[in-house]
DNA sequence: TATTGTTATACTCTATAACTATA
DNA sequence: TATAGTTATAGAGTATAACAATA
């Protein structure tokens, strides 16, 4: 996780703006307070994250109703969020790397096996596509 | 990591001072800026770290010289240290055995593999000892 | 001069409560 | 009445700077 913070501080990205920026990119549109639901945000703190974002140009909201907005990711916006996916996934790859060959085809089952146990009560999925 | 602060609140304890016990209790006499070291943590952070579990008589401190101070777990601090070990071995069982058993012996060696390849800078060890 | 423990301080992350306005 | 967004606030976790006492 502290090496993950570095890459992302790369961009300029805590994590949990990378994340929001993957899943408007994957959902946009979407509401905020969608998006609190699926990363198990409070509405409190989405605000200065939707915020923040907002005044670097990487995201842009526009009224649904009168009391919801659906945010998403602008020109530059999707161009970063692009840039820091590609920065995890070269990340991601030095991990499975260091394991030896023939244990790399293991690896996803592991997580799996072990994500499925923890999410027994939460249980948030995937979290990329919310229709 | 949300799980096991759930089970480590049972004892009222937080990561770091679960991390803390299990040191001392493997360092008897260990001093403050020795433990900072090997659990990463600022001095300064260290001091109501130390002072918290001091009041509430899970640790005593000695003076070494008149300087450092060596900290060693009382013995209701070994009674609760020993518990806490115990609760988040079992939750760590619970993991392995949510993998299916073919796999299961795999888990170690990948593990050690993703930790020795991100070991390669700031390079920790067990840090359970402290000789 | 370097180390140990300490104080003060600040920033981030997260959590709760309460408010406004809309559905 | 429930929901969406917001504000204020409080508690942890963590970081730096500076200080006194000691090695």
């Amino acid at each position: 996780m502290s090496r993950l913070h570095d890459e992302l501080a790369n961009f300029s990205l805590r994590h949990t703006e990378f994340s929001l920026l993957q899943l408007i990119g994957a959902n946009p549109g979407i509401k905020q307070s969608e998006a609190c639901r699926v990363l198990e945000i409070q509405r409190a703190n989405m605000v200065p994250l939707v915020a923040g974002l907002e005044d670097r140009g990487l995201l842009s909201r526009k009224p649904i109703d009168g009391r919801s907005q659906g945010i998403s990711l602008t020109r530059s916006g999707r161009a970063l969020a692009k840039k820091a996916l590609a920065a995890v996934a070269a990340f991601e790859n030095g991990l499975i790397n260091a394991i030896p060959k023939h244990l790399q085809q293991h690896v996803e089952p592991i997580l799996l096996a072990i994500w499925s146990g923890c999410a027994v009560d939460g249980d948030v999925g995937t979290a990329a596509s919310t229709s």
